[in-house]
DNA sequence: GTTTTATACATAAGAAAATTATGTATATAT
DNA sequence: ATATATACATAATTTTCTTATGTATAAAAC
């Protein structure tokens, strides 16, 4: 867990993957999700996220819904059709770049 | 290539990587070894690598060795022991990211 | 022969994306 | 009663890069 920069530039498309496999998520609950899958090694800070879905839907990937569940409120953020397609372009470049990395560190496992 | 922020926190282990691979690089050279390996994919700017050099060189985990090639000089840069310690935690981490990565992008192509 | 491209270093200004710190408020568990 | 969990948010700062600029030599192209 001392890889945690190595993340940076990465949180978009984290946000925008889980919101194509769940559909609809609240902000806390990407945290804890993002967590669960990873284990513990990745721990969004709320610092990050925040922003990080106030300016994807600025620019009009997600869509927000409120909700009020009991006396708390939740947003519920979702995919834009623009949303969906920058998901497939966000999910490209990231398996791209993962592998040229995995080539670079590590020629041998990565034989093509 | 739009994923070039993707990259963001990598550098330094990039660095290490191919130092510890061919022993003893100059800046000049290290560009030009991650443009072919990486096919144009990656290409390092010398506003991110000289700092980053500087950087390795005053943690003591580069030595330096200046050559004069012709008319020119060169910065020859190669591991401390420290240096090839730090660039064993570096891969280790950076295998840990590129798996934990996989597996939250693409959980099919991540079976473990 | 002169202009462009390549080689080789470097730094400064600015932008992007995070961390860290702080704030508000409700709900649950100890 | 107090601590932890849930749920949002923003501001200050830091890290890491991009872009722009600078110096200088060598080779290729025209």
């Amino acid at each position: 867990m001392g890889n945690q920069k190595l993340y940076k530039g990465s949180l978009q498309t984290i946000i925008l993957k889980l919101l194509e496999t769940n559909d609809k998520m609240y902000g806390y609950e990407i945290t804890q999700k993002v967590k669960e899958l990873t284990k513990g090694e990745l721990k969004i800070t709320e610092g990050a996220l925040y922003p990080a879905l106030h300016k994807l839907e600025a620019d009009g990937l997600l869509d927000v819904e409120i909700a009020k569940v009991g006396n708390r409120l939740r947003k519920y953020y979702k995919l834009t059709e623009s949303g969906s397609k920058e998901t497939a372009n966000k999910l490209e470049e990231m398996q791209e770049f993962l592998k040229t990395m995995q080539h670079l560190v590590n020629p041998k496992l990565s034989l093509e």
